[in-house]
DNA sequence: AATGAATGAGAGTTCATTCAT
DNA sequence: GATGAATGAACTCTCATTCAT
């Protein structure tokens, strides 16, 4: 152990030489800040790369913080994954059954406003990917896979089955069976995202089309038959 | 490639003989089945745990075989990805395209039939999930993802719009957008899929019924979308 | 070096003022009394947990300061090592030293006294492990191994020996080895000391007796082989 | 990804002058050996600079493999320096007794025989400083203390304690108190070997005599104290 | 002067891959 | 050909120390 006082960082000429390490950049602090940082950077590189295959410290880099510093706010990687869920999915549904409450109108129509907005608002970008990001890692993470259970996917059910009720009971549509429906609402959604962001590279699915176009005819293909017409049924 | 699809316990000419021979070795044994039962162990962790979460030495022991031997047959784990998910989604889509050419009758009732046979024999198990598993790794493998949209997606959709534009062109369908519908028919499989592999556990999502009980009332909600009524259109 | 051994809490005239004034700072509390509460608590969690498991923040934690302030007293980790055994090992030497000057009477009766006392302010407590801790770290921390043997052990030997050698002049004592007692002297206390702060949780190596008790039979013990008895020598 | 087959090692120039790195030793297959190896390093390492400053790769090098060979025979660095103690600590207990029981003569004799023995065979080397390790370590390693108490400390009294009372019960010794004695003959020994551990490099604190000769005059002295002389008790 | 956010070298551990047997 | 011991790059996480506030 050197003299306590002779820093002595001048002494090695080597050093002086090196011109990449030469000086770091400042640091900054920025308490409050770091933790939404650090969860866009795993969000965004969670997204590219997966889970697995992105490093601690990638996700810090990515956040202008050091390796280090990921650790002051997250004990561990699976915890800033499970708090990277948690900040992108409470996205949205409390509002939307607001909105749905008040409604007064056609149902379908609420219907194909909702979608539009999940997919302008989620859908299409980062955070929708994290629908994708939680169903591949739900083995992984048993407790927040229940945890995305309750407070994604149950309420959001609730919520389309709620209006779809309304709509048969108003006798704007016919008898349907309602959980089937519910699926066939939101499957072609779920299923487009992942679509895209899977083979998106390879299969641009629907070239003459964009994503709210057929989106569009996807809702409207439904609800025509979800629809009481003269016909009967 | 090895040879698959040979289960071989007698096709080694050695192993007959060696039965009428003092001491059968049994090192020798099963040889050129080795393949296929590492792409079966291989298939079983992926789906069980993840490509990630799953150790070499795992599908090796699960093959019954030592971790060097796997190394004889795929030369690394990636390779041994692929060739799982390769041997995994060939099926049927050629046979089902032999049977829908020759097929005569409503096309409404020839699509319900390839759903319910594609649930049968394929979404319901383990290759089903190959297609969640491709879907989760397909960035980490381009070229994969490039054979997997090529010989899977683009086949299969080729398919179905086929046999939608029939359903059009003899008068039994709307003039829907075929693309859209192509998706509306695709859609509520791999979701109901996804679904039950991801959150099965957690969200039994339809309490009712069950699978296939749940897809028939979503493939009759949109062919009753579909279907050219009386109230034209 | 900080100044050592002034508790302090009035030392500090600033303090004495902002009484009478409106808003006592309790920044400056007790500043001068840091370096002591740093050493105590370095002390108390050396002796708990050692050296190299005790994070320098619990230090600056049990003293009530945060981490960096630690440093602004003490260079590293290791210094205040060092400074934690020098601040607690200077003790009673020279007054045991002056005590035995003074001393007239039988030489075992010193000795007794004197292992009695320092069992009793040194031994049994923290201040005694430090022995321990010192032993411990002795090979990571050469110059103060040094500082160790010379500052204690061998002011200690000398004051034993030059006893030994008193009784072995004035004919109270055998003509014994004088070294080899002199460790005879040492040894048993020092190993009840590391016996029961290493093991004193499994193994209440004396179940009748209490340590003195203990202690007071072996010198007893010692004692007897060492007078010179009327069987000559 | 290469194409499979291509190795490529020579197609990078910049490798083919890189000499240190050129060939790396040829690997050897050991099993049976490498426990004890590691084991041997371990003991090494840890008597020269203690558990917490080795580093687990060091071992691994000292014992001539590389640090993931290390965790093939131990899960853990905490499990080898279990394994270590183990194997270093169960040394010549058992055959003591065994002779103890045979032996006839004087007591006194057979002490001095016993201790010069385990000096020799233990004390002397590093297995010896497995009891200073064991007894620094004991607070993090709890089950493992426990382990020493019943396996060595205990076992270690008993027999000792046992020839005291042979001695007494003989009348070759004096109705001392059994328990104190027992310490005294043990700890000038263990003092001894923590002593020059520890402070050695320092304090060659015996100069004229070896270690052997200081032993020697200090079981002499005690057993000068032990022993029913003429003077009566 | 005090704080505690920030740093980054370094430690333990894992595991895909290699290769001596 | 089969084996599994051996390897070492890569990864997560820790913590002594620094420094902006």
């Amino acid at each position: 152990m050197p003299p306590v006082g002779s820093a002595g960082y001048i002494t090695d000429p080597s050093v002086i030489n090196s011109d990449i390490l030469a000086t770091p950049p400042p640091r900054q602090r920025r308490k409050d800040a770091r933790p939404q940082e650090l969860l866009d950077a795993a969000l965004a590189l969670f997204v590219e790369k997966g889970f697995a295959a992105t490093r601690s410290e990638e996700i810090a880099a990515r956040a202008g913080v050091a390796k280090g510093t990921l650790y002051r706010y997250y004990p561990s990687k699976d915890e800033l994954f499970k708090a990277m869920v948690r900040d992108n999915l409470s996205v949205h549904i409390a509002e939307s059954a607001a909105q749905a409450a008040q409604y007064q109108g056609p149902i379908a129509e609420l219907l194909r406003q909702m979608m539009q907005a999940w997919w302008a608002k989620v859908g299409h970008g980062n955070a929708g990917v994290v629908c994708k990001i939680m169903m591949i890692e739900a083995r992984n993470f048993p407790e927040l896979a229940r945890f995305y259970v309750d407070e994604v996917i149950r309420p959001s059910q609730s919520l389309i089955s709620g209006l779809v009720m309304r709509g048969i009971h108003s006798g704007e549509f016919r008898a349907v069976p309602v959980e089937a429906t519910v699926h066939m609402l939101i499957a072609p959604m779920l299923h487009l995202l992942l679509h895209e962001h899977s083979f998106g590279e390879h299969d641009s699915c629907h070239e003459g089309m964009g994503d709210e176009a057929l989106l569009d005819a996807q809702i409207a293909l439904l609800l025509h038959g979800l629809l009481a017409g003269p016909q009967g049924t």
